[in-house]
RNA sequence: GGGCGGUUAGCUCAGUUGGUAGAGCGCAACAUUGACGUUGUUGAUGCCAGAGGUUCGAGUCCUCUACCGCCCACCA
């Protein structure tokens, strides 16, 4: 036997040897797969942030993917897995920010375009760091077709989505409530905020012949309107009217209005309107052609309309506020109160509502048509409720504030009327005065929401719209991600799709959950039980790791992730290598050939080996990758090795010699055909025993035809 | 308030179309230079949350209840 087959098996000596021999085969690219690899089968990867590290996340969807790409490719697919990096926007300026942070610095003192240049050589250090630890799982990705989302070509498509978009009269730009953060000094999308609990008071206060019920008694300055519920028998005869209200500054002549959105439980059923500082209260307005009237500027301090508290932070003004109505013995009670404020989700600092111009987009006809292709059955969800989840979605759209206050991104292509305030694109840069009334116009300072971009991710890094692998390969097969984005990015994507090509982006959409630490607990640096997948490719093996990920994981749900599971999936490892060394030494000299095999028993484990070929097979097919993994798991160790290969050694060590040959042949082809069905889950390790199984013509195992099963 | 899921062995979880309960880890006893001690053999532990229903048959389908989790949300 080779001396290079030493026990135990090593990861170490093996994974990266084996990575570069498979990349350096081009066979990652499918144009360089040898002729029987006929259909195309095409997955796109969720570009992986450049940022920073990838997490224990990152190693689960890799390991999904690779699966299904191998497999397929296996199957004679001419399987294309397309990686790619995201710039991730706001994400990284997030990062980059605490990098500034730390050094003294911050993003509000620099020159746009340094910061961007900065910025830009963090993320392109930063992506190849993580295109390695992409390489680290054994992905089979066609690193040639690579993309990154600040690419020229990105850039320039997205520009002319925008555009297409805005002649479509599908975009506009127009005064709404955004979620502003005073912290990061940028709007964000209502998905990209967290609601949290929080204790607060609840002020009760006189306001002429009315007791209003407020938490934010210190925008009473920008009160335009009283509002009570048409039908209430207290409040009845005052809609309508105009009352006098005392504060701090002085009086306010308050119009009352009625409107069925106000809760005649809650409070005294009387409600202060402040459009510009509050969601609810700017509809309220709007229905009512109520003016607005802003107190709080950008930096949450309140401004000169707040009189002598300008200036001020929301809370030292609220307390202020407060105290004074007190001495105007204005304050009927205080009381706690605990409810929901919706804050940023990186830095959670309460969102402050603001009146800002901003680029929407309607979100109604296009949700309409992504409704219509689920409906179709054009989109299958794995597993299926997230299917509900994407429907309901789709059926409740609110329009989709596109335009963020940050700096690293793709800028929007428009200019904005310093007179009128009409927005219109511009992508070739001309424009000189305001299509509208001829005025002065400046450049939209704005960047596109992340989302606006990797929405259309699945056509940009196909080459839409007249790319070669475009026009062979969309849709798309499968789009892997995880559950989190089914609001944020999988909604986005399919609009994008039927808006630009007509179809939707992708079939199968597999969505994967999170992985918690062995209780179950989600992982967090604080609580500090988070598993790095470096640490445990380099202790136990990328094999090891990826079982450990995939087995008793189905779509959809979470997993829980213990050391212990790794390192048992290490010694499965080990095991099939030593089944190996155990099947070669009993072997030599014989060649696989099925028509050697001649007794009743082996061939009824041949006959038993194709039945969990097929059923394995079918999990494969649905995605049950969870199940497909334990059963080869299981047969390998506990039916193959623990009975099959046991009994070998009597037959072995007999006379039998027609026995001998019959289960010699039996053995090594039941064993290559594990080791294919396992090369998806296990890469290395399958590879490197492959190169051993005596065969025709040296070939890689990545390209092996998968086991027929009938 | 709305939506979605979960409740199965000590722990973490599988269980695809309804057909006499499974895995990993853990636990107990035994074996030992055998391909493998990163091992093998044997074993213990489950009224599958509770109640009702459909069915010849339910962990699996339906209804209700209880508890847990996640997501969404404009009662100030």
């Amino acid at each position: 036997m080779d001396d290079k087959f030493t026990k135990p098996y090593d990861p170490k000596s093996t994974e990266d040897r084996i990575y570069t021999v498979w990349e350096q085969s081009g066979f990652f690219n499918p144009d360089n797969l040898p002729a029987r690899h006929k259909e195309p089968f095409t997955m796109i990867m969720p570009p992986p942030n450049a940022n920073g590290d990838l997490h224990v996340g990152h190693a689960l969807f890799i390991t999904v993917e690779d699966i299904m790409t191998r497999y397929k490719r296996m199957q004679g697919f001419k399987a294309l897995w397309i990686p790619g990096a995201d710039h991730a926007g706001f994400e990284t300026q997030t990062v980059y920010e605490k990098k500034l942070e730390k050094e003294g610095r911050s993003r509000f003192k620099m020159d746009r375009d340094e910061l961007y240049k900065e910025i830009y050589d963090f993320t392109i250090k930063n992506k190849a760091t993580m295109e390695n630890q992409v390489r680290k799982m054994g992905a089979s990705c066609d690193w040639s077709r690579e993309k990154f989302t600040l690419d020229n070509d990105v850039v320039l498509r997205v520009g002319e989505t925008f555009k297409k978009m805005y002649d479509d009269g599908l975009i506009y730009r127009g005064n709404g409530m955004v979620n502003w953060c005073t912290k990061h000094q940028t709007s964000l999308s209502d998905v990209e905020t967290e609601t949290k609990e929080i204790n607060d008071k609840l002020y009760y206060i006189k306001y002429g012949p009315v007791t209003v019920a407020t938490v934010r008694p210190e925008t009473i300055f920008g009160d335009v309107a009283v509002a009570v519920h048409p039908e209430d028998p207290r409040y009845k005869s005052l809609v309508g009217t105009t009352i006098t209200v005392q504060n701090p500054n002085g009086e306010l002549s308050l119009k009352v209005v009625g409107d069925e959105i106000v809760e005649r439980e809650f409070g005294t059923g009387a409600l202060k309107i402040t459009p510009a500082h509050d969601k609810n209260d700017f509809e309220l307005a709007t229905r009512h052609h109520l003016p607005s009237v802003e107190v709080i500027d950008q930096f949450g301090k309140l401004n000169e309309k707040a009189g002598k508290y300008a200036g001020m932070k929301i809370a030292e003004a609220r307390k202020l506020v407060v105290e004074d109505l007190q001495t105007m013995g204005l304050i009927e009670k205080i009381e706690d109160y605990l409810h929901p404020v919706p804050t940023c989700y990186k830095c959670n600092t309460s969102i402050e509502p603001r009146i800002l111009p901003q680029w929407y987009v309607k979100m109604k006809p296009l949700a309409d048509k992504a409704l219509d292709a689920y409906n179709a059955g054009k989109l299958t969800f794995y597993s299926e409720n997230y299917g509900k989840i994407f429907s309901y979605w789709m059926s409740n759209p609110i329009d989709w504030n596109i335009s963020r206050q940050i700096v690293w991104g793709i800028k929007i292509p428009a200019k904005i009327c310093t007179k009128c305030g009409h927005g219109f694109p511009d992508l070739e840069n001309t424009a000189v005065k305001c299509q509208k009334c001829d005025g002065e116009i400046v450049a939209d300072t704005d960047t596109f929401d992340t989302w606006f971009s990797s929405g259309q991710w699945p056509l940009i890094a196909l080459g839409f719209p007249d790319g070669k692998d475009f026009l062979e390969r969309y849709p798309t097969d499968v789009m892997e991600t995880g559950y989190d984005l089914i609001f944020k990015w999988i909604p986005r994507m399919v609009i994008f799709g039927l808006y630009l090509a007509g179809d939707v982006p992708f079939k199968n959409i597999y969505m994967h959950g999170l992985v918690n630490d062995a209780k179950g607990k989600k992982m967090s640096k604080s609580k500090g039980n988070v598993i790095n997948p470096l640490d445990m490719t380099e202790k136990y093996g990328t094999d090891a790791l990826r079982m450990a990920l995939v087995v008793s994981n189905p779509p959809g749900s979470d997993t829980a992730l213990a050391e212990n599971k790794i390192k048992g999936y290490k010694n499965f490892a080990n095991k099939v290598w030593n089944v190996a060394r155990f099947i070669f030494s009993n072997t030599e000299g014989v060649t696989a050939d099925d028509s050697k095999i001649s007794t009743d028993a082996d061939k009824a484990l041949m006959a038993e080996f194709a039945e969990l070929t097929k059923d394995i097979t079918s999990d494969f097919d649905e995605f049950r990758f969870h199940l497909a993994s334990e059963k080869i798991y299981h047969y390998v160790w506990h039916r193959f090795a623990d009975v099959i290969l046991e009994e070998s050694k009597n037959i072995f060590s007999g006379e039998d010699l027609k026995a001998k040959t019959s289960r010699q042949h039996t053995i090594l082809s039941i064993f290559t055909q594990s080791i294919k069905i396992l090369h998806p889950f296990m890469p290395f390790v399958t590879e490197e025993i492959w190169a051993y199984i005596p065969k025709e013509k040296e070939t890689l195992l990545m390209i092996e035809s998968w086991p027929k099963s009938d």
